[in-house]
This record gives C-alpha cells, sequence and structure tokens, in this order.
RNA sequence: GGAGAGGUGGCAGAGUGGUUUAAUGCGCCGGUCUUGAAAACCGGAGAGCCGCAAGGUUCCGGGGGUUCGAAUCCCUCCCUCUCCGCCA
C-alpha cells in the first residue's frame, strides 16, 4: 500500500510512476476523498473535545446535587452526540473508500528500475555458467520423468486433476533432497532461521502481503472454514510479524520450505505438458525484513543467496532486472532468475526477487525503529530460493546421458541416499 | 464437538459508570552515589490519527449497542486456558 501521504504531496510523481507500470488509478478522487475525510476528522475532534468537557461538568454537577441543571446540561451534549455520531459514520465511510482504493493501486517501481513496454523490455543483468553441448539428441524432461518413472502424470489427474503431478520413487526422492538441499544451503551458509508455517493463511494475511483483494480469482480458497492454500511461503512467512513492532536486530532473514497452489486462471493451456506450469508445486523460500535505508542492499545480496543453490548445482542461468511493465503488483524492483533448459528449449524462471519497500509493510503494519526510536514501516523483500518443478526440469534436462539415465550434480548426492543417477 | 474460566501497557496485575490524563510491581532508559558495578534514591518511558504549531482525539481482544459520560453495563464474534470426547 503506498503511503497517501506521500501520493498528497506528490501527485504528479506518483501517476507518472503508476503510468510506466500501466497501472489506472483516479488519483484526483483518491485525494478528494482524502481532503474530505481530513476535515471530516477535524469537526470531529472537535465536538468530541467539547463533549469530554462538557460531561465532565455534569459529573460535577451530579455530585453537588444540582440536578435540574444536570438534566439540561445532558440535554445539550446530547445533540452534540448526534453531530459527532453522524460525522464518526462519514470518516468511516471515506476510511474504507480510501482504503479499497489504495489496496489496488501497485507499488511505485523503484527509479532505476528500466521503463518498458512489455517483458521484451527486461534487462539481461548477468550470465552464469554456458549452454551445455550434446552429441546426442535431447529429451524433453517429460520422456525422461516417464521412462525412469520420476512422476506420474497419469494417475495424478485421477486423483486430483491436471496440474497435480504425482512425484514417485527416485523422482520423489528429488524433491525431498533438493528442499533439504536448499533449506541447509540458507541456514548453514546465508544466516537464515528456518520455519515451518501452516500452509493455508486467513485473508488478512493474504491481505498483507498484496496477494487480496486483486488476486482472488488467482488462489484456492476453502470457504467451509474461509482459509487459503498459500500461493507461496512469503504469505505466512511475513505475516508472521503483522500488526509488531520488530524489536529485534535487522535483517531479520527466515527461510520456509512450503507446497504453492495457484489456480493459474488466465494460463489455461499455456505449457500444459510436464513440470513448466503446476496448480501445486513445492518451493523454498527466503524472506527478509531490514531497515529502510538497507533494502537495497540487502536485495542485492538476496538475489546472490538464490544464485548460490543453482552455481552449486552447476547449472546454467540468468539475472533478469524485470521493467515497470513486467515487475509484479506489491514490488518495486525486481529480479528473475531463469534456467536454461536444452529439452524444451527455453529459459524457466526459477526464482522472482523482489524488494517490496515499505509496500507490504504498511499494508501488513510491519514497522521497526528508526534512530530515533520512534516506529516506522520497515522493508521487505522476498525471493525463491528456488522454486522446484522447473529446477528439477532443468536438472534433468541438463543432466541427461546418452544412455536415458540423468547424472545427479555432486553437491545434492548427500541428500539423496549418495545416489549418482537417476535410472 | 461438549462444559467451564478468561482476554487490561514489554511482562505480571489492580480497576465493575464520573480527577483513570489506566494504580502498583518487575523489566527498560537517563541521572545521583561509586574506582567500576550492584543496591538505594530521583526522573523518564506506549501506539494511531488530525493539526504549521500549540494542542486535540482515538485505542483496555474485534464489531455493535445503552448513556451526558464505558476498561467497567448489554449483544455478538474471535482467540487463549482447563476438563471431557474424538483423533495423527
Amino acid at each position: 500500500m503506498l503511503d497517501i501521504k506521500f501520493i498528497r504531496e506528490n501527485p504528479a510523481a506518483v501517476k507518472k510512476a503508476l503510468a510506466t507500470r500501466k497501472a489506472d488509478a483516479d488519483i484526483d478522487g483518491l485525494l478528494a476523498l482524502d481532503a474530505a475525510r481530513r476535515s471530516a476528522i477535524t469537526k470531529a475532534e472537535e465536538l468530541k473535545g467539547e463533549r469530554n468537557a462538557a460531561s465532565k461538568a455534569i459529573g460535577g454537577l451530579m455530585k453537588e446535587g444540582k440536578k435540574a441543571e444536570a438534566e439540561t446540561a445532558k440535554e445539550e451534549v446530547r445533540m452534540i452526540g448526534d453531530r459527532i455520531t453522524s460525522l464518526d459514520e462519514q470518516v468511516r465511510e471515506f476510511d474504507e473508500k480510501i482504503l479499497n482504493t489504495l489496496l489496488f493501486i501497485p507499488n511505485l517501481p523503484l527509479a532505476g528500475v528500466p521503463v518498458g513496454e512489455s517483458a521484451d523490455d527486461n534487462v539481461v543483468v548477468r550470465t552464469w555458467g554456458e549452454v551445455k553441448k550434446f552429441d546426442f539428441k535431447v529429451k524433453p524432461h517429460w520422456d525422461i520423468c516417464e521412462a525412469l518413472k520420476l512422476v506420474d502424470f497419469e494417475r495424478g489427474t485421477k486423483i486430483t486433476g491436471t496440474g497435480f503431478p504425482v512425484y514417485t520413487g527416485q523422482g520423489a526422492r528429488l524433491q525431498r533432497g533438493l528442499i533439504q538441499f536448499m533449506l541447509d544451503l540458507h541456514t548453514t551458509e546465508h544466516g537464515y532461521t528456518e520455519v515451518e508455517p501452516p500452509f493455508v493463511c486467513n485473508a488478512d494475511a493474504m491481505t498483507g502481503t498484496g496477494q487480496l483483494p486483486k488476486f482472488a480469482e488467482d488462489m484456492y480458497y476453502i470457504s467451509t472454514d474461509e482459509l487459503y492454500p498459500v500461493p507461496t511461503a512469503e504469505v505466512p512467512v511475513t505475516n508472521l510479524y503483522r500488526d509488531e513492532i520488530i524489536e529485534e536486530k535487522l535483517p531479520l532473514k527466515l527461510t520456509a520450505y512450503t507446497p504453492c497452489f495457484r489456480r493459474e486462471a488466465g494460463a489455461a493451456g499455456r505449457d500444459t505438458r510436464g513440470l513448466l506450469r503446476l496448480h501445486q508445486f513445492d518451493k523454498v523460500e527466503m524472506v527478509n525484513f531490514v531497515k529502510p535505508e538497507d533494502s537495497e542492499k540487502q536485495h542485492e545480496i538476496l538475489v546472490r543467496e538464490a544464485e548460490k543453490v543453482l552455481q552449486k548445482l552447476g547449472l546454467h542461468y540468468r539475472v533478469i532486472e524485470l521493467c515497470t511493465a513486467d515487475i509484479g503488483f506489491s514490488a518495486a524492483k525486481c529480479y528473475d532468475i531463469e534456467l536454461w533448459a536444452p529439452g524444451v528449449e527455453k529459459w524457466l524462471e526459477v526464482s522472482s526477487v523482489s524488494n517490496f519497500w515499505d509496500y507490504q509493510a504498511r499494508r501488513a503494519r510491519i514497522r521497526c525503529r528508526g534512530e530515533d526510536g520512534k516506529p516506522q514501516f520497515l522493508h521487505t523483500l522476498n525471493g525463491s530460493g528456488v522454486a522446484l518443478p522447473r529446477l528439477v526440469v532443468a536438472l534433468i534436462e541438463n543432466n541427461q546421458n546418452a544412455d536415458g539415465t540423468v547424472t545427479i550434480p555432486e553437491a545434492l548426492r548427500p541428500y539423496v541416499g549418495g545416489l549418482t543417477k537417476l535410472g
């Protein structure tokens, strides 16, 4: 959520920044509501002051036994009370309208984020490793998964539907090993504290990080209990500190594994084959709570922490900086990390590393203390570290051998019981 | 799921209609004293909103109601604890 005070003081800059990310918002209407709200508050508070004084006086009259005078005063104060009720109601309505507008306005891109019209204008920041050469015809991962019985796509549709793969045998072992490998890396080398959060969240949590209200159709929803299966660990982990002033030392770095549930509304029919786009997938996420002045520096560190996973696995990747048109709703700046998958011949996004500035913190009311000891909204960052299915795709496709087996990277072997090859 | 108890400041814990502008204790910060520390003593200290400011206003789990006035009375929802039942 943007700061209404900032919008009030910089309306032109806000409009301009929103335009670069193709967002339309009625800023003038919002500011009119804001002015009306403040005017109503001022009047209401003035009257409340009068009422408080008068009520105190009535108390005095009652004690002195001046009943008649007290009754007269009561009648007068009752009328003040009616006006207050009416003004409070107005304030409540203005508050609601303003909040409902603000909740639908995306974050502003940071200065320096490339201005663009579409994903085509994203910028490659750096590349690590190189495209692997094969002296045989490479297969797409779905063929390998089927041949080695790593995933049972057919039976998955029987018990749930498409997009809910069933990992079997070495495939299941690989999932489990990768999760543990990544959590261990972040906790032992990057200073993270591991968290295992609930896999369903309430609407307040979903609103705090920005999934609701705008993206409700992308979420699964359990109506009987009013809970949402998490689309990312970002939601439960960030909301751990909702409505708090964090007194502990920052940055506070948390990592969590969760399955992620996404309806992928609007993406129906795209990437239906294999493991490229799923309704349920596993992911290890990193969440940072940082002091406002540190967020840009920490953002750079966070990307490197995600990259480390891929480096250890020896996978060729590139880091992309998203342009203003492609950046996520709540983000002020975002890097994507993409792995090269030779079987499907595509760059696959396995991590999205975002700086949310104070946007989520304001929505979720997460604060820290400034130099002066005063509470202030902190900054939140998060990044996938990393998402499993596409990592598995790249790993399998890159490490496939002519004989149909798949070599397991050295670093991962301890996590899959010493297995050196799939198949 | 059933029965009961309870939700007050960082924590503990008073307060059942009007100097509560929320007592008191612990913890915390500053000071005096001390070679230094502890103890003792003195002082300070919550959050939001409106306002250039002075200042005002709201907040005792959430929401609603009664009243001139609500932490306090009423309704409702949520949560926690204890016991019972069921269960991985």
